[in-house]
Order: C-alpha cells, then structure tokens, then sequence
DNA sequence: CATGAATGAGTCTTCATTCAT
DNA sequence: TATGAATGAAGACTCATTCAT
C-alpha cells in the first residue's frame, strides 16, 4: 500500500530527528543532517514536512504521545493503586531507557519554546496528571490513599519520580526499578518520623 | 570605578537578554534587540561577551547562581527541618515571580541543550541536591524525619515542589503559598490512608 | 556531464573574481559583486568556494598555472636560445594584454602577502626560473650563450623584461614586441661599449 | 620644540605600521594593533592621521621617498657609470637589508593597489628610472655604454637586479654583493658567448 | 594632548527552501 | 516521487572612527 510507504518514511524521518536534536538546540541541526540520518534526499524530507519547524512540532507530539500512550496502557493494569502508580514509573523508566531521545521532548523541554504547541503541550500534560490522578483517585476510594488533593498529589508524585529517575543522576539500568520503588515509597509514607 | 561600571554594564546585558530569551528560542533572539533592550549599541555587547553564545551560557549561569545563591539563603534560616524546606519552596516561589525569566534557565532547560555547559550544570544541581539533603540530615538527626536515602529524597522533594509549583498550571501569585505547604506537608506525610 | 558543469562554474567564478579584484583591494570587493559578475546568486559561490578567501587563493593559484602553462608551452619551441628567450617573452605580453586581471596575481604581488601561499608561490617562482634558466644552460651548451650562472642570468633576464614591459611604463599593444626584442638583444650584447 | 615630538611620534607610527603591514594585507592590520605596537592609544593615531587608509599612503610614501632619497645620494658618487650603478644596487642592499618592512611598500606593491597613489607613484618610479637613466647616458657620453635607449636600458638593469636581489630567492646578507657585481657584470658584457 | 569605551555601518556566511531534472 | 544544485534573506560580528574624560 502507498500509505504504509509513506508513513514508514515520516517515521523513519522523525527518529533521524529525534536523535540528532537531542541535546542539540534548533538550530544546530540542519536540514541536511537530517536527510542524510535518514539516508534520503535533502528535498525529500520536504516531500514529508512543509517546513523543518513543522517537522520539529510532529516530532515534539510524536514523542509526547507515545509516551502518554504507553503510561495510559501501563496505568491500565489491575491492581492497588500502589502497583499501578509503579507501573506508571517503570513505564517511564523503559521509555527513557528505549527511546532517549524522544524523553528528551517530553517533560525536559517542558515549557516548551515553540510557542504555538504550548496549549497543545498544556492539553498533554493535563492528560497525563489526570491519568495518575484518577489512580489517585481510585486509591482515595478504595482506601489507599488518605483524601487529598489528587491533582496536587499527581503533580508531586510524578515530579519526584522525574526528578529521582534522572538519567544523568542515577544508572538508571542499574538502579532504576529500585530507586522507582524507593520513591514511591516515599510518596505513600512520607518522609515524616 | 572603572570596574563597577564595567559590572554594571554586564548585569545590564545579562537581564536584557534574559527577558528577551524568555520563551524565545536562542536564534529567534536578535543581537539588536538586546542591545537595543540593554539600551546599548550593538557593539557594545561584544566589548561584554565574545559571541551571543557565550553571551546566553554567561546568562545561564548568572541566573543558575543567583537561584542558587538565593535559595542557599533562604535555607539557611533557623528552625525545623520542615520550616527549612518550607523556605526553600517559599524561595522558589519568589525567585520565579520576581525573575521569571531568569527561572526560566534554571530547571527548565534542566538537560542544558549547552553541551559545553553539561558539566558545569550537574555540578550545580549537586549543590542544589546537597542543599535539600542537608537540611534533610539535620531533619533525620533531629528525628522529625525518619532514616532514609537524603539525596533521594531531596531529588523527590524537589521534583514535587518544581512540578506543582509550575506556574503553566497553577496561579502562583494567588495559590503559591498553600500549594507550597501542601506539597511540603505530602512530603512528610505521605499519601498513604 | 556533472563534472564538467562544476568545471565551468568554477572558473567562470575564478574570472569574474579576476576582473574584480584587479586594481581593487580584497576587501574592496563584495562576495555579492563575485556573484553577480558571474551571474549567479551569492550562496553559489560558497558552494564552490569556502570562502572569499580561499576563493581569492585559489585565484592566485589559477592564474599563476596558467601563465606558467602557457610559458612553458612557448618556451618550447625549437629554435636558438635567443629565440626561445624571445617566445618566453612574446608570450608574456599575450599573457598581460589578454589576462591582465590575471597577470596582476603572478609577478606583481610576487610577495604574496597570503602568508599561506608563499611557499606554494616560491616553488611556481622556482619553475619558471628554472624553465628559463633550462633554456639559457642550452645556450651555454650550444655555445650561443657564455658559460655563466644560468640561474642568476634567468633571474636577471626575467626582471629586466618584466620591467621593461611594464604596461603602466609603455603601450603594450605598440611597442611590445620592439621592446622585447631590445630588451633581449640587451641581455645577449650587454651595455658595454 | 612641539614640532620635533610630532614628527617623532609620525614616525614612530609609520615604523611600527611598516613592520605590521609587512607581509599582511590592508584590512589584516587593525588600527588597534598599529597602536598598541606604537605603544599609544587607539585615539591618538587619530591625532597624527586622518584615517587608517590615509596613514597607509603616507607609509607608502614615506618608505618610497626614503630609498629614492638614499639612491640618489648613493649614485651621485663619482665614478665610471660601472661603479656609480653598482652603487645604486648596493644601497638597494642595504635598505632592504636594514628597512626590509619599508622595501616592502616600494618595488614590490609597484602596481599599488592604492588608487590615489597610482599617478604618485608613477612619477616616482619614473624619478628613479630618470636617475638611473641619467648614470647610464652619461655612460654613453663617457663611452663606457654603447649608444642606446637609456630609459629603456635603466628599467632592464633595474629589473634585473631586483629579481636577482630578491630576498626570498638569495641570502642577501651572504652573498648580496657577489650578486650586485654579477648582474652589473652581466649587464655591461650581456650573456651573448 | 592622550585615551579607550562606545558605536553602528557594512559584509561575510549560513542554511531553509525551491524547483528543474 | 526523489533529488541536490542554486538561491538570497537574514543575522552575527568586525573594526574604523568618535568623543567624553
């Protein structure tokens, strides 16, 4: 079919993309690179995106929802809200392990600077908090978890695991699962004596 | 003095340029604007900073510090290790508003796209890291906090403050200083019923 | 062909660039006014030359082959050592009436102050002294010349033609080839009573 | 005297631009570094020239007017026309041996790029040709030089020995004398066997 | 007189985008 | 559909010159 071809080349595209803007701001990657990364033509790419700026936006959603995708699926799973909250956490440990440099577009570029996705952005974040805080919620109701906040809560909890999780901080192959299960600890006991 | 007016000139720069790079990416931000923002001749920023380069990783770490600086303050006050945080998130809190641009540098654009400035920000965010975990010993010692891994959980407690303080989501002015207790309050007292 | 075209536009760059710097220093000349006396848009001209300088070397370089080719080809000729001292000479005055944009790069900046070009310079000095000098050793042998530094006398030979037929002195396009021949029966007969 | 300190430091500046200039091209010298290397302020070439363009022609006319100056006085030594031309190479010597900076700006930018020097400088070569022209016709009177073209015979010997004497090409301090002697030798006996 | 900080006009160079092949 | 040579708008940066001290 056509259409396969075609989307095999956006994708091929926006994983070329994805690797050389990581680390690098805008402007450091040129058009050129990117075609070559992606073993095309410099026109061709054009042939797939109207402009390198859209390219960078597609790039920046693609990231974003392949990651809300697979939270929403990993939050999904039965469980104790405890269980489903790790496996919020270890869900974002094997997307930053497997796709660096789609992370990279995710939450660390987060208050974005292309300002027309800002309220796309704003929408995304949204539906992830709202994913944990519905956990939240359900923890609230079952017993779980005390009342609270669970917007609040959401926010906390998946700003400590971010900031825990820090692949520049920690081995995150090494010491991922175990410092994910420390910090969520930590979310449901307190740090309080 | 030759010397203050030389600093001057600079402070002036920097906070020219650090309005101006807010929300903007680096090459969307003129030389002109800012010396224009800086009321200066264009040449004149070049007798400051070698290169616009240079002139945006001087303005990282002159905001970098200055959070830091501030927050090392704010810590520093007498009290309980939960009033001590307090103050820490009550710092940031202040820092954004006052200088949201500058805060703009600091955490955001946490995995500094300035591969050159790598290096200099890990060691930054340690002395940050350290900051918290310090108070977070004294805490242990003290036994308002129970035993447990310092750097953990000051990484954890700063991720939380950081994401439910964004001022993206959360109207800072108005509800900054609740927020700011709740999410202290989580932090010792966990989510758990 | 490919080759070919690129050929082209090399060269038809190089002439263009010939003409314009001819009586005009480096910075006189506008890489935009390169562009437009070889009818082409400015970007082109970086696509084969890395920059206004190296294209200005590269000049340099072009002209001082080409004198040098088309010397050696005159030089060639059967005949006395008088009269293949007369072509080298004849063929000068072709080479300045019909490229003296060109010329101007070869003898006359014959210090290049392009530092990176002295010793490329030098060695081309060195072939046509040596091509002169081959044909004066001829003469030596063939008994029409005196035994005698032939290096010294092509030296001696070239300076005195060059300056005799300096077109700023004399009417080329007149007197030329009179001159040429005085100037070489000079070198054979001497000045002495 | 306030005359005296003016003309000193003139020249101080024209000496230090000389030796900077040398090898350099125009816009490769900054009015900063002609300063610093006068030892002065930027401002205060400003107080001896109108402009950098300016400064450079009177470096080129002051360096001209030196060696015609010292030529004229090293031919007017009485002699046969064989040793006053002699004279004439070896002051050539020793100013480019002594003043090798200022030599720079004399034979060897003879087709001076300098538009408004151009008809300056034709008359001062033509000054320096009449005055080897003029050893040479009194050569013809005195029957030492056989009936010719002067002009013409003075820019051939002028020539020759410039070419012969070039710095680059002998070692000047070494073996410059043996070579003045030769290329006059060569002239008055020609190389015919 | 001497200075050097401030200036901004002027230019090289880059690189996203186009389009003929 | 794929390509990459050609393009030129746009901007960082330089540096001669000025002038307040």
């Amino acid at each position: 079919m056509k259409n396969k071809r075609i989307e095999e080349n956006r994708v091929k595209i926006l994983e070329a993309a994805g690797r050389l803007f990581y680390g690098k701001r805008f402007h450091q990657v040129k058009v050129g690179e990117i075609a070559e990364a992606a073993d095309m033509g410099k026109g061709t790419i054009y042939e797939y995106f109207p402009s390198k700026e859209k390219l960078f936006e597609e790039l920046f959603k693609y990231s974003t929802e392949k990651y809300i995708r697979l939270a929403r699926k990993a939050g999904a799973k039965k469980g104790s809200s405890r269980e489903r909250l790790l496996a919020i956490v270890f869900n974002h440990i094997e997307f930053i392990t497997r796709f660096s440099h789609l992370d990279y577009y995710i939450f660390h570029i987060n208050r974005s600077n292309i300002q027309e996705l800002h309220s796309w952005f704003q929408e995304k974040r949204d539906q992830f908090l709202s994913l944990v805080g519905e956990i939240i919620d359900e923890g609230i109701r079952r017993g779980e978890i005390r009342a609270m906040d669970s917007r609040l809560a959401a926010a906390a909890f998946t700003g400590s695991f971010l900031a825990a999780l820090d692949p520049f901080l920690i081995d995150l192959e090494k010491d991922g699962k175990k410092i994910a299960a420390e910090v969520t600890a930590l979310f449901f006991q307190g740090a309080g004596a």
